[in-house]
RNA sequence: GGGCCCGUAGCUCAAUUGGCAGAGCAACGGCCUUUUAAGCCGUGGGUUGAAGGUUCGAUUCCUUCCGGGCUCACCA
């Protein structure tokens, strides 16, 4: 640790550690000198049971958060992962060497500690344990965060993510809610029959959405590899394989801008679910998100970003047309060329972008007017065949597609489709795609000629669905940036 | 990538029109045996993100760079 530059608190807490070997008390034990007998919360609960009575010593463990000292005794907070517990230290207990050397002058806010005492009440009504030993178990070389105030610079919060952990018991928070949500997915779908699989995240070619990949090497294979914009193409191939209801849970990662709601790698939910279309699917999304509203925010009814939303079924459903000729009074049927839809937008004060496809005006028209507004749990269907080269055309309409996204609070939280599943015309949709994307991006999908090879052997009517897990956990903790339910997002490398 | 905003002590934040860089918490020394943002007395702690420029004088104004936030673009 040569180069080290050190600040005045972090030399004091080294000289302390060296103060402490000479004392003969180890600042990192390997193990601690008494057996855990109760967590923060479970010595709570059992002294209001009258589980614990006066004089039963018990051992806790945990962090020194705060530390009130009254020359001859001291009331500290210590908390481990159930919580915090009040503390008290007297001289005359724990002995006069110990309290003012150690105790006093050694162990420091930060510092884990061990301690056996007897529970308590305290005269304000605090239940306490009053410490009869304590000892040091791992010292901390760094002074915590304001313990009023916490830590509040964002970006040290995401660079230094163990320092807003401690010292910001609402974000651990959020982070667990994370992991319920994730859990109650599963349990919904492994209770309806689907198999989670795994598929690969390095992949020889790309697909099943229209995103930049990044790209990896293989070096004995001499191979170029990509890492997986979608999970997609392989899980429908499992269909074909004979699997009537698949999911997986995993990372996309797809190398494009950061945004509040985007970050490079995310974690996404698919399903796939044999004999169904589009429609069932819709169902399937509204049971889904109940079980899991239910699950962690306790009934249907959630807040986000101040808006009441009422997650009870069935949402809203509503086609993409009657959405954007609602709010714009533009019916997009009736400009069947690119030019004059592009005019109608002008129209209304809208700009255009110069070069865009007809699919993608009327997904910017979408975006801008439509999208913010959809607050209440809504699904946006039937869209244009331009956007969407994996859904079935409407068999009364072949320029529309059979496709919803689903909206809550003004995010985008995720796709279905019924899945196409006619090998020739997947094949166009690909080529004319490819056409399209060369126009004006250098950014070509390849075609996989496996996977139309698959399609080939028979899919059967499929419906699919994918979402975000990042997106609905903003939803879910009231978030309104994705980096806030990412446990390291990406930044860019401090470099000077 | 474009636009706007931000970066001051370990943490949270001040600093008037360009005029001696400050406070609270934390730290250090002392007092205090039921406190809880404990209290009281005292002390130390700064490359004001970096580099350059204007000026008698720059945290403050200008330029470039680094990092972050918001936003736009991108995201079948």
């Amino acid at each position: 640790m040569d180069e080290l530059e050190l600040n005045e608190q972090q030399l004091i807490r080294r000289d302390k550690a060296a103060e402490l070997r000479g004392l003969g008390v180890d600042p990192y034990p390997a193990r601690l000198p008494w057996q855990r007998t109760h967590t923060a919360a479970e010595a709570i609960a059992a002294y209001e049971r009258g589980d614990l009575p006066e004089g039963q010593p018990i051992t806790l463990v945990g962090r020194l958060l705060t530390l009130r000292l009254m020359g001859k005794a001291a009331f500290a907070h210590i908390e481990d992962g159930s919580g915090r517990i009040q503390i008290y230290v007297k001289r005359d207990v724990v002995g006069e060497t110990f309290y003012n050397t150690v105790f006093k002058r050694l162990i420091d806010l930060g510092d884990f500690v061990a301690l056996t005492g007897a529970m308590f009440t305290t005269r304000t009504g605090e239940i306490t344990c009053q410490v009869t030993e304590m000892a040091l178990i791992s010292k901390t070389m760094n002074p915590l965060p304001d313990k009023w105030h916490g830590l509040k610079d964002t970006e040290t919060r995401y660079r230094q993510r163990y320092v807003d952990l401690l010292a910001n018991t609402e974000v651990r928070a959020v982070f667990r809610t994370r992991a319920r949500i994730i859990a109650a997915i599963r349990r919904y779908l492994d209770g309806n029959g689907f198999l989670e699989v795994e598929t690969p995240v390095l992949q020889p070619i790309y697909g099943g959405a229209a995103a930049r990949p990044f790209t990896t090497f293989h070096n004995q294979l001499g191979q170029e590899l990509f890492l997986r914009i979608s999970f997609e193409l392989y899980l429908k191939r499992l269909l074909v394989g004979g699997y009537e209801r698949v999911y997986e849970i995993g990372r996309d990662f797809r190398n494009e801008g950061i945004s509040f709601k985007h970050n490079p790698e995310f974690t996404q939910l698919e399903f796939y679910e044999a004999y169904t279309d589009y429609h069932s699917m819709m169902r399937r999304v509204e049971e889904m998100l109940v079980a899991i509203a239910r699950e962690v925010a306790g009934g249907l009814a959630i807040t986000y970003g101040g808006h009441e939303i009422d997650l009870t079924p069935p949402w809203r459903r509503i086609t993409m047309r009657d959405a954007i000729r609602e709010t714009t009074g533009i019916d997009y049927t009736n400009y069947p060329d690119v030019a004059a839809l592009a005019e109608a937008m002008r129209a209304i004060g809208h700009q255009p972008e110069p070069r865009s496809s007809r699919g993608k005006l009327i997904d910017s028209l979408f975006s801008t007017h439509v999208e913010p507004a959809l607050i209440q749990p809504t699904f946006i269907i039937d869209y244009p065949i331009e956007i969407s080269p994996l859904a079935k055309k409407k068999a009364a309409d072949p320029t529309t597609v059979e496709r919803f996204e689903y909206f809550i609070g003004g995010l985008e939280l995720g796709n279905a489709f019924s899945e196409l599943n006619d090998p020739d015309d997947q094949r166009a949709r690909f080529v004319a795609l490819r056409e399209v994307l060369a126009d004006d991006d250098e950014n070509i999908h390849p075609l996989d000629e496996d996977f139309l090879n698959a399609l080939s052997y028979g899919l059967p009517p499929t419906g699919g669905f994918g979402t975000g897990i990042d997106r609905l956990t903003m939803l879910f903790t009231d978030r309104s940036s994705i980096r806030e339910v990412i446990l390291f997002p990406h930044l860019r490398s401090v470099t000077g």
